[in-house]
DNA sequence: AGAGGGATCTTCT
DNA sequence: GAAGATCCCTCTC
């Protein structure tokens, strides 16, 4: 049975508390309604939930790795990359951090935002890095590379939209090594910023597997060198013997058992 | 395998 | 006005 909206008839009556119906169960068919949830339950059921980003900065960039990274392109391909590296911007006292000092900015906004929340800047006014908001004030991980699982053929035709036509073909180890790689593989931008990983349409993280610590490797993050005693600090992860990772550290390698 | 330079533009000082 | 959580190409060893 349809709602009725009361009509107004004399608009000088005063009508307390008149709300406006939100879309109603009852204005949709049955069939759309199980497409509806046909749909939610897709969108869902596997996908990694609040939760999980709830962990503290360096917890999240480590238990990223192994987490598989799904984008839905407009067409309905899924794209799939198992995360394999990350590092971690703790926000505050961190130099290196966008949130240094707990500066707050237009862009840096999503850093802020509930554990989950992906934050996405443009860098060298040419490439996206994508992060995604952990809990800590200002506190956010940057997926560095992804091992490519689903839509292989389609990344290799987006990276080489920004390739000379007669460069050597990508391997498959090259298409999502970098942060900026992955965010060209897989057609992430801008738009991209402050959607919500647990609650989005057209990305999210399904759970892949563990990685234990004895299979991590330690080391300093890449790129900072302005960070003063931060430039040092042990907060770069990937994984041990992956060979989809952006750039190995020999030494943090030979240190390990 | 590694070094060096250019691209390119938003964001912040 | 300068810098930048990068990538790509070219040149050299």
């Amino acid at each position: 049975m349809p709602i009725k909206r009361r009509r107004i008839e004399n608009l000088n009556v005063q009508e307390p508390n008149i709300t406006v119906p939100k879309k109603k169960d009852n204005d949709i068919t049955v069939s759309q309604r199980k497409e509806q949830d046909e749909m939610t339950s897709k969108y869902f059921q596997n996908r990694l939930q609040s939760d999980f980003y709830n962990q503290a900065c360096t917890d999240l960039a480590k238990s990223f790795l192994g987490q598989i990274l799904v984008r839905k392109l407009p067409d309905g391909t899924e794209l799939r990359g198992r995360i394999v590296e990350t590092e971690s911007y703790l926000g505050g006292e961190d130099e290196a951090s966008h949130s240094k000092g707990g500066k707050r900015t237009e862009r840096n906004k999503a850093m802020y935002m509930k554990p989950g929340t992906v934050y996405v800047y443009q860098i060298y006014g040419v490439y996206f890095c994508m992060n995604i908001s952990s809990q800590g004030d200002g506190a956010a991980v940057l997926l560095r590379s992804l091992e490519p699982l689903e839509g292989l053929d389609v990344m290799r035709k987006f990276r080489e939209l920004r390739r000379k036509e007669k460069a050597k073909a990508l391997k498959d180890t090259e298409l999502c090594n970098g942060p900026s790689k992955l965010c060209l593989a897989l057609d992430m931008d801008k738009s991209f910023d402050k959607r919500d990983l647990s609650n989005d349409e057209i990305t999210w993280l399904e759970p892949g597997s563990k990685i234990l610590d004895k299979d991590i490797v330690f080391c300093p993050r890449i790129g900072i060198s302005y960070a003063g005693e931060w430039t040092k600090k042990p907060l770069r992860f990937y994984v041990k013997g992956n060979k989809y990772v952006s750039v190995r550290d020999k030494m943090a390698e030979a240190l390990m058992v």
